[in-house]
DNA sequence: GTGGTCTAGACCACA
DNA sequence: GTGGTCTAGACCACG
């Protein structure tokens, strides 16, 4: 569970995106209450200071809402959470199509090799 | 042609990204020699260091070369652009699937969704 | 009558503002009891603690006085409660006044976007 | 120009409403280079730490944009600064008449009593 | 030179 | 106990 230092995007924005993920896949649901700022940094082993700058990230998107003195809890809103995972996806969907179109490639190549992908690991995709 | 000097990518990897997409599609072939760094560096809009840096990284990819007093020029070796384009390929997807896979998708969700994308643009992706 | 754990204002001072404007307003006289903490912390849906520290805030301010095993009342000084109203009016006004010579408007101009507002909602302020 | 340290409002957002009331005021214009963080941090007597969150915030609000390596500017875009100032501006008037609705005034009395703390610094206000 | 991130450690108001 | 702010000082990538 070590913070991968050395990526490009900054530590606080690779545990937003973990906190994310886990409320897309339902693993944390709507009113959940989030790890109080110094536990979440000893759990990741980064200073606290990173993990507020985290959890402000979050309350600015709004997915998240904290309680004066209570702690940090995922909103109350299961609709916009469908939302945000509607929304991921599309974006990741778009930057694979992007890419891939600026290798020249066609939509029909792009499902072709997605499938070859799957199917052979790295196999014969030209 | 602007630089985006928003993104998350520097700016001079921006640049050799583009440089790169151009050889992969061929509009850039083998032994064609690339502007100046004076003249990308107006081309782009860019400062002229960035320009350099872009040549350095590309040259360091060992996809271009600098012969002295004569310019830039892409790498006389067709393969080897060959295999670039299928390392790059081979990125996207790998970058593309991971993403998916965090949000919880199952591989035919993938495709599933990949096809959905084209077909409707926008539908109703579960 | 939910406390509104967002706003920049901790909450027990919200609850003395609201107490406060009922006083102003005469919905409040000199004499009445207010409520329990405990009966008001439920109609706010707050802590007890929270109301316990409104009610001493109000206190200390020397508008309500508490009557060991009776109960919190507002104070009897009628001329006490109209120089509050006075009190509070000046500083809402020359919060206003301050703000609005920060955003660079002369006076005749803040009482012209004052009625301007009051007759279109909205309209074409300058 | 020290910073009230013991205000309500955080010292990095009380250098943001300083800045956006210059350029509000038009003593910053679009495109113009804003202080560098260190510059600014000595001229306000505060941390560098706390500059970057002030043009961090300032950029979040997209009324300032960062070129890396160049500095921080204002947007090149008169129309949203026009339009920041027109919005500002509707967010004090309405504060203060709900402020003085609350006080249990009607419109007309707003006016008047503006106009009457203007004449007499604070006289018979009632 | 620029902005961006991170740590360490401190203090505060709030519930 | 909670989150929020601030300082001090460090290191980094970028242009």
């Amino acid at each position: 569970m070590g913070a991968d230092f050395h990526a490009s995007k900054p530590i606080y924005m690779q545990i937003a995106d973990k906190i994310i993920q886990q409320m897309v896949r339902h693993e944390l649901k709507s009113g959940d209450k989030l790890p109080s700022v110094r536990e979440m940094a000893i759990q990741t082993g980064v200073n606290p200071n990173t993990i507020q700058r985290t959890y402000a990230e979050l309350e600015r998107m709004a997915i998240v809402e904290t309680k004066r003195g209570q702690g940090t809890f995922v909103v109350e809103n299961e609709k916009l959470i469908q939302e945000l995972k509607i929304q991921l996806q599309k974006d990741v969907i778009s930057i694979f199509v992007n890419n891939m179109r600026e290798l020249g490639f066609s939509e029909n190549e792009m499902v072709a090799n997605l499938i070859c992908y799957f199917e052979e690991g790295k196999g014969d995709m030209k």
